[in-house]
DNA sequence: CTGAAAGCGCTTACAG
DNA sequence: CTGAAAGCGCTTACAG
């Protein structure tokens, strides 16, 4: 590999000139410079990251670790960290928890030895308090992604409650009373969110928390048996809003199996939907998240966090908007 | 941020002593190993990636550049790759081309520059053969993934020339003739593999190269008008291949503009297919790649490669499944 | 305007 | 079984 000591040798300078002249942190004489460029020409020099690096004591690189990068929802996030990351010359280290904590931890720990500038994190469904731990205080700056916390970081994330609310006076005020909400893992922070929505907006539509149709589970076995049991209840739901893509796709087969009609039999409205519904039979009623916008805020804030390690932390949210078709009936005038 | 000496002291030990403690590279007294794991804790020591990947040449960490990471296909292939990669001990860094041969020229220098141990790349759709050139020879080590070239370098893909065929036979075999293949941007070279499988297999159908029907173009425009102009003839196409999942959207989309409905006014097959379309109507056959799969056979036949690098090169093909359904008319029963 | 030299935090022959 | 020291390829005060 050719080193600026080959290149400085070649230019007849010193090593000092050829760094300044690359990194442009000093005046150098235009004759000397001319020498310098055609000489890292010649040998086909390539800066070490790894060696500057190490001397500056920054990277130039971020850390992503996403819950689960199988949801189009988080492969959309991460294409708005990478574009925005490339634009800001960073370079971005990915890893996958897979909704692990113990692989969320080892990431961590992998992407802090290696000295990246900052971390990117949407925590996964059991990952408790101790996660954070070395990113207090004046550690490796950190922002939360799509999942967020009551913690004092930069945050990013969507609007949750007000979703919620809007579909169910959208529902109710078709005159659907018994909804079923398929929240999933609670522990998420997205679907804890959703669901606190929910029993508040059913309380104020008169239907108090004890005759709420709710579906809390950590597994989708779990998930799929309290579909079940909901979709066979004497008084079955007329209505079903589920939290999230694979929610929506676990309800979604129930109720084919069941050999109910959307929207005749059930009114239908999920969180995130499906890439390319719009070619689609049933066309459903969609909660659409800004993931691409949420994934390049992120990359933002952290940017702004390592340039100034003192400012108050931010929470983003943004807002989704609600697609209402045909799975819910009528569209709204309003 | 503590470093080895710090550790070194607080144990009484040389910075050698810890080192080798640390990497398990000589042998050390059981006593003066416990010293040394205790200061370790004591300081809450942790490595520095940085450092010692200079001293070593060698960063434990591999670069990943994709040509379009909003397909799903390429999601699922970074999941398959990124969980190789873990397994591994590996850090992955990822680039996204955008189908931009500029922007993956300068992902394959940044990744170069930090020196990672290997690239996985995805080749851009204009990406020439100067864009392979840093890694002829005893450069780094280069896997060429999904999209494939006769350049000497490992490969992995998947068997583009089979399921074309079978498809037309199937097709053929029910009595169509005028089928219409949207090929897109045929500088890809899977998508340059099943537009060439396609003219074999129509040419062994009977049908002539001049009158086969293919829309092939380089931008999402210029494919519309060709599948507009194409359901338009005056002896329309009976059946339709989209050789991926955003041909298969644009030509959705058209055919449902005309209002034509599958499989009784046209039969249809896709490449790739849709997350979830077991849910929905039309179900369409489907040509399902392993995806997750062609990733971490890319992740292994990398890692190969850096272990050894004067092994021939090898190429891997991996199967795709045709999932038969609704959209081609009755299922087969072969 | 430019150069000589210290030092970032490690690994690894070399020596005992 | 362990330590002293060289050196990986850079950046950056310091000096002139």
């Amino acid at each position: 590999m050719t080193t600026m000591v080959k290149v400085a040798k070649l230019a007849g300078v010193s090593i000092s000139t050829v760094s300044h002249v690359l990194n442009g942190t000093r005046h150098v004489n235009d004759e000397t410079r001319q020498k310098v460029l055609k000489a890292i020409e010649e040998t086909s020099y390539r800066q070490d990251a790894l060696a500057r690096a190490m001397r500056r004591n920054r990277t130039d690189s971020i850390g992503l670790i996403v819950s689960d990068g199988g949801e189009p929802a988080f492969a959309e996030m991460i294409r708005g960290v990478e574009e925005t990351a490339a634009k800001q010359g960073v370079t971005l280290l990915l890893a996958n928890s897979a909704e692990d904590p113990r692989r969320e931890a080892r990431a961590v720990q992998a992407l802090l030895e290696r000295r990246v500038d900052g971390i990117i994190l949407a925590r996964a469904a059991g990952s408790g308090p101790e996660a954070l731990a070395d990113f207090a205080g004046q550690g490796t700056p950190l922002v939360l992604m799509d999942r967020l916390s009551e913690d004092p970081f930069d945050q990013v994330g969507v609007e949750n409650r007000a979703p919620v609310k809007e579909l169910v006076q959208h529902l109710t005020g078709q005159g659907h009373e018994r909804i079923l909400l398929v929240a999933g893992d609670t522990r998420v922070a997205t679907l804890r969110e959703r669901h606190e929505a929910f029993t508040d907006a059913m309380e104020s539509a008169g239907v108090p928390a004890a005759k709420q149709l709710v579906v809390i589970a950590e597994s989708a076995k779990k998930t799929d048996a309290g579909i079940r049991a909901a979709l066979s209840r004497s008084t079955p739901p007329t209505a079903v809003i589920a939290c999230s893509t694979v929610l929506a796709a676990a309800a979604l087969r129930q109720i084919q199996q069941r050999g109910l009609r959307l929207p005749d039999d059930l009114a239908f409205a999920a969180f995130d939907g499906f890439a390319y519904a719009d070619l689609f039979e049933p066309q459903l009623t969609t909660v659409r998240q800004p993931a691409f916008q949420v994934g390049a805020t992120a990359a933002e804030l952290l940017a702004k966090r390592i340039a100034d390690k003192g400012a108050e932390p931010s929470v983003v949210r943004l807002a989704p908007t609600i697609e209402y078709r045909a799975s819910t009936g009528t569209t709204p005038t309003a």
